[in-house]
DNA sequence: GCTACTTACTAATACGTATTAACAGCCTCA
DNA sequence: TGAGGCTGTTAATACGTATTAGTAAGTAGC
């Protein structure tokens, strides 16, 4: 019945020789936009027909080649997506890549980092993401070497996250670190808290300046003097022990800790573990905050005050960008700053020694001003729907 | 110091004028295996300092369509992937198609089902899938219709499930689902049970045939005859109350159950709320076994007992099955059953008025008959734990 | 009955690569 | 010295598509 099946994809040759017309006349009817308005109804029946009837499907490499579009969207991350401690972490930037690529209308192309750390996005002399339309990059590990030969090149790609390249301008779609973080220094200012220890990466990346800017703004917004020392680099959170604390609170008068995530689940655990051995108590003895989400593929025990990124609309948000800059050939690069929502949680109160102990705590004449408190207009939306109001924008 | 920035990439046309050579030169150079060899050293070098010098890297889809092959694996759900409900439930299966998929040098490309029904892989006649070298294919709620077309079309694809086509012969790798369920109810009546209540999915697709052929098998081997009333489908694992499981070990006799889990957290959900209420307690009055993993997205609040797909490893065995069936032009069908593995687990104990087998209470794990366990050699990890060791090749 | 214009199509080409066949020059051997 | 072989390079071609410049037939205008 079925004809002996065929060895090789029907291309629109194929097509043009069984509808009795030129390939050209195919490739109109197919995928002509303006010009294929000019073909005759007949004869675009024809074709259609023939098309159906052989299977036909575009050839990819061939469109790319040509330069037309293959309506293709990449998604390379700089890190393997898939190892289980980052998965939640991962998870809502692809999954939300996913939903506006198809949403557009096109489908994804998933490249994977090794993890190798040698180039992988020009294997062997190849750009492997040049399939793609365009695409959007995402990882902490960033190779700027790949990512600026990207945007000489020309490539449409947009970032998730800020990257700032030497000497080219890069699309991205980032949170608002800065604001984050200057925000949660004035809530933990208007709740008399004058000494705060900042605990940062260690390595010097935009996401960390970010932090450590809202950090300076928001002591000066408070007008308190930044005291260098408890600018403090954590390298691994699993140091951030009961007697770790303890030194703070006690030696330095330390109320409060602001602490950025890993992006394991190595410093939920530490706070965790910290925690339960009952030395410390969150926040009577000190208040904390995390600057950021913690990754929580495992059961949140507690509801650690933070904020948190709308990291589906990101996602989102960074493919419109992407799509954007494919229209007009190669647009001019964007960049978008979306609001992170601050997440009460309940591990900050008041600074100890209030209204008692004036002997002991750091500042004794401290005045907690309530009139003072800042951005009392915009307070942040209790819980963590990340600013709906914003999804049209584009 | 760096020359002003390209607009267009370098060819091998530009390195074959800036080396003075031609551009056939420069593929046998740069590309050329085993041809490559007869190219005289000084020429070599010239034209690899030319390359280094323009900063080439290849262009993929000129190689790609030189090469007949795009190197992208699809993969197709036929539902939607992300659903957050069933995220746990589809994720081994990305992950393990990902990771194989890089190791084989392709790229993935993802196609999501859009969960509206109707045709969608055939889309205004043509096929979507085609612009994929091949195609893993996934899900529950599977159109054959399309199925059976892209096998007519002689399409590479491989399954993930077992999945019979009439008339078409498909390739799969399927979990073996006979065996795992026959050795649970083997394992059961070991324990003294003989009345075995088995709740299977209303819908008859393959595993579920294959579950109840296995409970079959499994009460044969043990001597058991098959009462067809201890055969019910459950609509809805809500039903799973303890009015119902009283009713079952009350009025039937009944001292087993076995259930066939949904793929949301509904039976997990219902199996937790009739135990917590105290009036069922397994398995002091009823031993229950899952025939499968719960999507567990939600932490599992007791270790029931059940048998596990090694999805991961199904994943990834799917990848290097669709490889093969691309190399020698469209080879032969194959299916592969991978074995399940028993998760001992806390909710199976000795059947009630039962001098309890040989090992005390509730340690099944120990499979006193070592012969019968399945795949002894070959025991895949516990839980979640992806073979960590086999991480690092490549 | 000539031009001018529209309609519906096609020939030709370019995209960048890999590969095959061909070729020129040189050496070897009879 | 001429046939044959080896070496190193290149011309030519194919892969499948999108697009530009045409062309042939028909219609309209005068």
């Amino acid at each position: 019945m079925t004809p002996p099946p065929r060895q090789r994809r029907a291309t629109q040759l194929d097509i043009a020789r069984r509808a009795g017309v030129s390939q050209a006349t195919v490739s109109l009817v197919l995928s002509g936009g303006a010009a294929g308005a000019q073909i005759a109804e007949p004869t675009r029946q024809a074709v259609l027909e023939a098309a159906a009837e052989l299977g036909y499907s575009a050839n990819v490499a061939a469109k790319s080649l040509r330069g037309g579009r293959t309506h293709l969207l990449g998604l390379y991350t700089f890190e393997p997506v898939f190892p289980t401690d980052q998965r939640d972490f991962y998870y809502p930037f692809l999954l939300g890549v996913e939903e506006e690529t198809s949403r557009q209308g096109y489908d994804l192309l998933l490249f994977t980092s090794i993890g190798s750390g040698a180039r992988e996005i020009y294997t062997g002399g190849v750009n492997r993401l040049k399939l793609a339309d365009g695409c959007v990059l995402l990882g902490r590990n960033v190779r700027r070497e790949e990512l600026a030969e990207l945007v000489r090149e020309d490539f449409p790609i947009v970032f998730i996250g800020r990257r700032e390249l030497d000497g080219a301008e890069l699309s991205y779609v980032a949170a608002d670190y800065v604001t984050a973080t200057s925000d949660m220094v004035a809530e933990l200012a208007r709740l008399g808290h004058r000494r705060i220890l900042y605990l940062r990466a260690v390595e010097d990346t935009e996401p960390t300046r970010d932090r450590e800017t809202g950090y300076r703004q928001g002591l000066a917004a408070a007008g308190i003097p930044v005291d260098e020392s408890l600018i403090r680099a954590l390298a691994d959170p699993a140091d951030l022990t009961a007697e770790y604390v303890e030194h703070w609170t006690g030696t330095a008068g330390v109320t409060a800790i602001l602490v950025e995530p890993s992006e394991d689940n190595r410093l939920t655990t530490a706070l965790a573990a910290t925690s339960a051995d009952g030395r410390v108590s969150f926040p009577a003895d000190c208040s904390i905050a995390l600057l950021g989400d913690p990754p929580s593929w495992t059961p949140e025990l507690r509801d650690w005050t933070r904020f948190s990124l709308p990291r589906v609309e990101m996602a989102r948000t960074a493919v419109q960008l992407l799509i954007g800059l494919l229209d007009p050939p190669h647009g001019t690069p964007q960049q978008v700053t979306v609001p992170c929502s601050l997440v009460p949680g309940d591990s900050i109160g008041p600074a100890p020694g209030q209204a008692a102990a004036p002997g002991q705590a750091a500042a004794p004449g401290q005045a907690p001003s309530p009139d003072q408190a800042p951005s009392p207009d915009r307070t942040p939306s209790p819980d963590r729907t990340p600013s709906p109001d914003r999804t049209g924008s584009r």
